[in-house]
DNA sequence: TTGTACGCGTTATCAG
DNA sequence: CTGATAACGCGTACAA
């Protein structure tokens, strides 16, 4: 009864167990349908292999097929928030199906090239990151350390590398047009001062001035941090102009900055959506809490973003390329109206 | 000019450019203590990696030296939401301080063993993961594949491994005593019906009760879906009573709920906190949005938890191995009292 | 039908 | 101070 630290079982204490080669071991446990072996030996070292508890060691395997099998998410969920979070587990049993391990990998305070080198440490097949992460340095580094596919995700598209889009444009066209539909005329839309989000806020409001335009009207940009105070001020500002200067329809780029102002509106005296009509983004539970109830622009990925999957899969057997530009899947967008606007 | 897909480069030829043995590129690029290297053949060696891009191979080195240096956390974020996700950032700047690299493992559909194996293929040298995912088979299976630690994480102690807990009890003993401190006497607190929730509910129910008992009173224990007509049904309910049975402070089990109970509460007329008093946990900053303000638990870990991950490190490189039972690190409760209550 | 031998990229040992 | 060489665990062509 020795008592050593029972290192990990290889394929070889396998092997020796059910008294055959170590080769023998290889085609059983990944039935290679070459390899014609005896039904009693299969047994065997499918039972020596269990009583071992023999677990296949994922870099060798990996150093001798030249394959990984990682795919790489490179996302910080915690500011992407509910929406990346739901997206995470289709996308799990989507690679999981074709064979492939997805991992997540946070390393949110490594910057550039500094994160892609320790993404390709790695040698995953695939890295999907957030399209601002895949410098052209870094889009590089991936490359030429063998990851087959690499997938920028979030923003827009980039001329880099393919992309999974968000298209905030859209979220912010929905919200304006909506607004305008319900009779509001004198539009604004908030602006995250937080970097990180700001871009994106960007985007929004861009996509609220084309839908105003085509209309007739502008949008007012108010910049706006996520804190009680720096609302009470913007809703005071409002408040001290002439009546018909006053927005009345406020896209207030995602639902916390909506209860954020919603509660900075009512606390001032301002009547929702009597006075101000507001829109959020992201369709909260919480936004159902609120009275009035929060409209938003409900946003979700296509079911298990079956596009983006199968488009890295081919791009990593190396049968259709990713092209740089190439939208592989759009996230949708949809209007949810509730009593706030 | 050959067009090869630039297969990605080795150590090898980084030392063929550098014009050294493979060996020499490999101390100088670990720098280890013992080689003397030449100052000049240090900079070339240098110079030919960057020019070449090279980047280890972790596969191939973990082969080597037996360990992979992945740390694996298995947690599934979207349910425990906020808490984890903040911790998230500093667990892996504390781990890689150290030389680790923390990667992320969702896999929420594989259960038990299976999971298990799952993991052990990647051979990491820490599994932290949710501890009633680590079963007795589980954890013989990690232990078997070499995993130098487990961690279970979440929930009480566990017989089984080592763990970072969050003392649920104490989150609802801290909701009910506060509660019991701003007056109120018959009290109750929610129990989620959602499986997943359930558990977790359950604990902060029981340190609710143990408050209670300690002030001579009792906990009415409600159990609720997270669904707007449920949560009116139980207002409802308790408006049947007589006024003197009917609760006086709710522990609503977390922020979520109490903004969907606060909803309810207001639109049935009972005044809050006039009538009822309420308390969440996890201090969302929606919860500073409702009006009233919402009391809240607030959930955050110890700094970098540093506790758990000195441990952790310290039995991987076995100079002190974690004892089943014990706790690593322990979540901070601190109530922030407001308006609800 | 099964076993032998080799190589993947690294690190560690040991001889020069 | 530097350069061969072996070994880690696995997959597979090829020999038996």
């Amino acid at each position: 009864m020795t008592d050593t630290p029972t290192r990990p079982a290889t394929s070889v204490d396998v092997a020796r167990l059910a008294g055959v080669s170590q080769a023998t071991v290889s085609y059983v446990l990944n039935d290679r349908p070459g390899a014609r072996v005896g039904e009693e030996t299969r047994r065997r070292v499918r039972e020596a292999a269990e009583t071992l508890g023999y677990v296949p060691h994922a870099s060798a395997r990996s150093l001798r097929t030249g394959r990984s099998g990682l795919v790489l998410l490179a996302l910080s969920v915690a500011p992407t928030g509910r929406l990346v979070a739901g997206i995470l587990d289709d996308l799990e049993a989507a690679f999981r199906e074709r064979g492939y391990t997805l991992v997540q990998y946070g390393e949110r305070r490594l910057r550039g090239v500094t994160a892609a080198r320790a993404w390709a440490e790695l040698r995953p097949v695939a890295v999907i990151a957030e399209t601002y992460r895949l410098t052209e340095a870094a889009v590089r580094l991936l490359r030429s350390s063998g990851v087959r596919a690499v997938v920028g995700f979030g923003e827009g598209p980039s001329p880099l590398v393919a992309t999974s889009v968000i298209d905030h444009a859209e979220i912010g066209s929905l919200a304006a047009g909506h607004l305008h539909d319900r009779g509001r005329r004198r539009l604004a839309a908030i602006v995250p001062k937080e970097e990180g989000l700001r871009k994106m806020g960007l985007g929004r409001l861009r996509g609220a001035e084309r839908a105003a335009e085509a209309r007739g009207l502008t949008v007012e940009r108010v910049d706006l941090a996520f804190d009680e105070d720096e609302a009470a001020a913007a809703v005071a500002a409002w408040r001290s102009r002439d009546p018909g200067e006053r927005p009345d329809g406020v896209f207030a780029y995602n639902d916390d900055y909506a209860m954020l102002l919603m509660s900075a509106l009512l606390d001032a005296g301002v009547a929702v959506p009597g006075d101000v009509a507001l829109a959020g983004c992201d369709d909260l539970p919480q936004a159902r809490f609120t009275r009035p109830r929060l409209t938003s622009v409900r946003v979700e990925s296509p079911p298990p973003d079956a596009g983006l999957v199968a488009a890295v899969d081919a791009a990593i057997r190396q049968e259709r390329p990713l092209n740089p530009g190439e939208v592989l899947s759009r996230v949708q967008c949809a209007l949810i109206a509730r009593d706030s606007s």
